[in-house]
Order: structure tokens, then C-alpha cells, then sequence
DNA sequence: GCGACACTTCGGCGGTCGCCGAACCGTCCC
DNA sequence: GGGACGGTTCGGCGACCGCCGAAGTGTCGC
């Protein structure tokens, strides 16, 4: 199912947790439009999409978290299908390794650098698994304004562990992961570059880093 | 890679974390040697599995816990894969979905009660994400002998959520899941059936669960 | 040495599946 | 209404790939 390359290529470019439509995922992975809604009617039958129909479109998307872990962990073990060659496609991966979103959390340098640095303040507990502790909750509350007794509701996890297909190392997923990368996009501190799954650091968001988790972002380059 | 029905069932095999020859595996999935040895090369190529030659045997198995987690998600995310039909194979399925290994940790119904019952007695902390509290660690060495000194090293969490594909909850894995498992077989609580990843408790595992746990062995069946 | 055995390589067959062009159906906008 | 456009269905082409049989290589045991 995940196997054929086009249905990868909708379901990377899914993962930016947006819905798009039949065409702008054929236009993405070069196919034509028949082939892409044969393709996109096998993945919403198979539980792994879900769809949304409006007007004359199409609006298709990943059904939940869960699957949007399993298939970012799939890149993680399969490095060579994010493989890019010439110029344009190099600089664009080159802008997902800085920053992405991860479904709905922050990925690539910039999300494992908020995780290392919530990690080095106490925020996240990685003694014995991958938790949020009880000073990141606060902390989650003081500085991000998040109503974190919401999340007692549910079944997602607060905190959880994300493997970075670029980085090779962890990130922050889960509900706080949501969290912040919905915050930071909220207060302006990143920005989607074009309306790919890539973002950049603005100056306030370099500020707030600096301020919030002592963090330094011209190490982010 | 995953998407072969052939190689598909080869990992599943290779879940229980055993080195299997290629004759094993190819009469488990009902194809020729020729057919088999194909398709290892190409396991072991895509770095999902390794091999050790020794006589005239070749032996291969999963390339390490990660890449386990990944094929025992799949298999949560595609539950119609692992439908089986006729009396046989649906027996051996009750096995396999009463208690089980997952590579090298416990899962099925056995493997999720364990969990819960870690759960609510306070040794693994789920407010958060998925840890082994203070107080598991501390249970870990006293109760099961385990030293978890020694997991201070190296990058495996020492507790890691894994999907459970049959009871489609969460289980107990990374170090602390293997060392349970460990304990548990080592001391003859629990015992493979036949050459199958599946387990079934014994008299003193049930009496063992009853004590450390406060588990009801009766209701797992 | 000589079989038995585990595994491998090669060649060729067959089915599956992804792909597109053409034609069709619905919605939107003028 | 009529044109433009997004999406869909159908039919057929082509390539890929999994599969096996036959023959070959190395290892084990007598």
C-alpha cells in the first residue's frame, strides 16, 4: 500500500497535516489526474486517508496522528526514497532539514533543537522513556498560555517520541508536540515557506527561542 | 520492501526475534528456496535485516528493536494482513493473541495486562508519555533482579509505548519490556510454545504475576 | 571420496498493477 | 445558458516483479 512511489509521495506530502486536493497531489508527484484518484480512493479505503468533499474538490488528508508517526517513521528507516537530485530539488530538502512541521509538530534541525533544549531545562523527562514532567507542564502553561488540563481527556499522549528522518535522532510529537508548533505558528516566531511543509525561523521566533529555552538560533543556521 | 506478501510474512516470523534459516522461512511462507533466498538478499540489502553465515546454514534475523517497533505498527495499521482462515491457523492465532513475544518483550493479552497492571501500581508514569517511574526502576531490582545501573548507556529507552496489533493498546517495550520478558522465561513463568513466538504461562508464572502484580491470572484465559 | 543437504544463480514464464488518453459528470462563474 | 474546470470512469497498453525448475557451488558426515 505504501509501497508504490506515488502513494508515498501523496502521503509525504500529506504530512504536513493539511488536506489537499486530487490535483495538487497528482501535480506534486507527476502523475495524471486519473491516476491520482485511483490512488487516492485505495487510500482512503484503506483507513489510512480520510476525505473530505466541498464543492468540486477534493480535500484529502491523513485520518489521524498515528498514522502520520507511522509513516514519518517509515522515512526514518527508508532514507533513500527522501533522496532529492538537482539544483531546486537540493535546496528545498535543504530547507526541510532546517525546519518542518511533522504533521503537526515541529521536525528537522530546528525540531530536535527545542527538543534537546527542553530536555536540557528538565521540561522533558528522558531517564526512563519519553515524558513530559511536571516542569514542562508548568512551563507549557507559564510561557506558551497552553491549557494543559485539557489533555487529561483522550487517548494521545502528552509527550511523545518522534524519530526525525533527517536528524536520525528524536523530536517532541504528541500534545505538547502539537502544542508549541501550533503556538509558535500562532505568535509569528515561524513561518511556512510557500505552502510546503517547510518553515523558517522569524526574528521574534529567534527572540523567543533565546528567551524561552535559551536557546541559540544562529545555531540553526 | 514491506508490501510483498512473501517478505511480509518473513518479518512477521522474525518478530519473535530468533535467527531463522532460509529453508525455515520459506516453507513458513509456502514459496521455493530460490524464491526465499531472493528475497533475503533483499531484506538484508535494505538494511531490515541481517545475516550470519555459519556452515552451511545461513541465519537472519531483524537488523534491531527499532525495526521490529516499526513492523509490529504495521502490522496494528493493517490489521487485515494478519486475518487468519481455517481451524488451524485460527487456533494458533488465540495463541498468539493471548500472550506473545514482540521480538524481545511480551505482547497479546498477557503483554498488555502486565503493562496495566505496571500502570496502576505506579511503575510506569502515563500522565505524560510513556516512562518507567522511580519507583520501576526500584521495582525492576528488587523484585526481578534486573540491574538497571547498567541502562544508563547506550540509546535504547529503557520504556518504550509499543502498539499491541491484536489488542490494540499500548505494551510495555525497551529495556525494561526485555528485561521483564528476560526474567520472565529465565525463571519459567512463561514458556514458547513449540518453535512459535507464542507463550503460555505456567503454575509459578501465574503465582509469580499474583504476587509482584497483583494480577489475576485467570482472567487472561 | 562420495552422497546428502543448504543455499545460490540463471532463464523464462505469467500475472498483476500502475499509467495514460478519451469520454463523461458534476460544480462554479460569467 | 455556456464555457471552464475539478474530478471520475473506462479500456487497453506496457513494464515490472514475483515465482519456479534446472543446474551449480560450497559444506557436512559417512
Amino acid at each position: 500500500m505504501l509501497a508504490d512511489p506515488t502513494r508515498a509521495t501523496f502521503c509525504v506530502a500529506l504530512l504536513d497535516g493539511r488536506a489537499w486536493t486530487a490535483s495538487e497531489l497528482a501535480r506534486v508527484a507527476g502523475v495524471s489526474a486519473p491516476t491520482a484518484t485511483g490512488h487516492l480512493h485505495r487510500l482512503v479505503d484503506s483507513g489510512l486517508c480520510t476525505e473530505r468533499r466541498q464543492g468540486r474538490h477534493r480535500y484529502v488528508q491523513l485520518a489521524d496522528p498515528e498514522t502520520a508517526a507511522l509513516i514519518e517513521s517509515l522515512a526514518g528507516h527508508f532514507p533513500a526514497a527522501a533522496a532529492p537530485t538537482g539544483l531546486r530539488a537540493s535546496t528545498a530538502s535543504a530547507a526541510l532539514a532546517r525546519g518542518r512541521t511533522c504533521y503537526d509538530h515541529l521536525a528537522g534541525r530546528l525540531g530536535v533543537a527545542v527538543t534537546d533544549a527542553m530536555t536540557g531545562r528538565g521540561l522533558i523527562d528522558r531517564d526512563a522513556g519519553f515524558a513530559l514532567s511536571d516542569k514542562g507542564r508548568d512551563w507549557m502553561t507559564a510561557e506558551l498560555g497552553v491549557d494543559t488540563a485539557a489533555w487529561s481527556t483522550g487517548r494521545r499522549p502528552a509527550a511523545k517520541e518522534c524519530l526525525d528522518w533527517t536528524e536520525r535522532r528524536s523530536h517532541l510529537a504528541g500534545l505538547a508536540g502539537a502544542a508549541v508548533c501550533a503556538r509558535f505558528l500562532e505568535a509569528g516566531w515561524i513561518r511556512r515557506i510557500g505552502s510546503t511543509r517547510a518553515v523558517r525561523l522569524t526574528g521574534p521566533g529567534a527572540e523567543a527561542l533565546e528567551r524561552l529555552l535559551d536557546l541559540d538560533a544562529a545555531a540553526l543556521e
